[in-house]
DNA sequence: ATCCTATTGACAGGTTCCTGACAATCTGGC
DNA sequence: GCCAGATTGTCAGGAACCTGTCAATAGGAT
């Protein structure tokens, strides 16, 4: 089936009005958690990724270094992670998640996985598996420079 | 194939990776004609939907009235837009595009065509169709209320 | 040992989003 | 005609992104 020239708006425009839609919905969810979606995928980073740093954090999610740095200063006041030096390398320090950070986390990890289950419901495996390679292509072809990502996962 | 359970970090996670490395890949294309990815897409739907508001805008972008009166209120400062009082409703504002819009975006869009178009290589018909259908029905998902959203196209 | 390039985290200022609130207006029900 | 609820655009303040810049550090080449 071919695409109708409407359809081609903008792929990035698609992108964005998606992510602003799901950031909303998800938001409602994580609210009880005192958690935004940036700061929630934040946190799953650092829990699943013990002493990364705030580059990697910046990798992992496409932005930059300094945005990373504002997010993590924010998570780290509220006393949901910590930061300490890297002794193999003094320019960098190392991202830890707190008692409270996984605790707040798990709570808000149940509540995410649920709705993005209901908002995916309808589609098949093979389908959903369509999507997660064409973001995942799409971000690799995006980075500047040669190869890919870190990989999709937090 | 079913999806490894890591795969699932988080939707909207990968989501907002996805925009957030479209709209860097997006800016270097907008740089030369001075515009972000959020600006060119206004500018598209306002020369798409002569007469539209400030809400229209918000609704198709899936923001806030505020965020698109932030955004509008830039672009017609720079002369991109303007902004008429509608006579049939005195609460609302109509947008059109003016020449030097029209101008701009038609290099915009033809640079942003092409860029998305190497982007997405290597995919079938089919497989875009999926992506499209599933940011259509998750982002209609989303929204508060009932019924879809007035059309995934700008 | 020196030097160059790259990387890191942070500062400053700007853009793009948000929530909450408000006044003006519209619309439908009574 | 009146009223209640909804909609619109805007204000104010905050969060999440950005670019450009800088100092400190790492590592490889010489």
């Amino acid at each position: 089936m071919a695409l109708k020239a409407e359809d081609m708006g903008s792929l990035s425009f698609m992108v964005r009005r998606t992510w602003l839609s799901m950031r909303s919905a998800i938001s409602v969810e994580l609210k009880e958690y005192g958690l935004t979606s940036p700061q929630y995928a934040t946190l799953l980073i650092v829990a699943g990724n013990p002493g990364c740093s705030n580059s990697d954090i910046a990798r992992k999610v496409a932005s930059t270094r300094q945005a990373a740095n504002e997010m993590l200063t924010a998570l780290e006041g509220r006393g949901l992670l910590t930061r300490a030096p890297n002794p193999a390398d003094r320019r960098t320090q190392q991202l830890h998640i707190t008692d409270a950070g996984s605790a707040v986390l798990a709570g808000a990890h149940a509540a995410v996985q649920r709705r993005e289950a209901e908002l995916e419901t309808g589609f098949t495996d093979e389908e959903r598996a369509v999507v997660r390679r064409w973001c995942e292509t799409i971000g690799d072809k995006c980075e500047p420079g040669e190869g890919g990502w870190p990989g999709l996962g937090v």
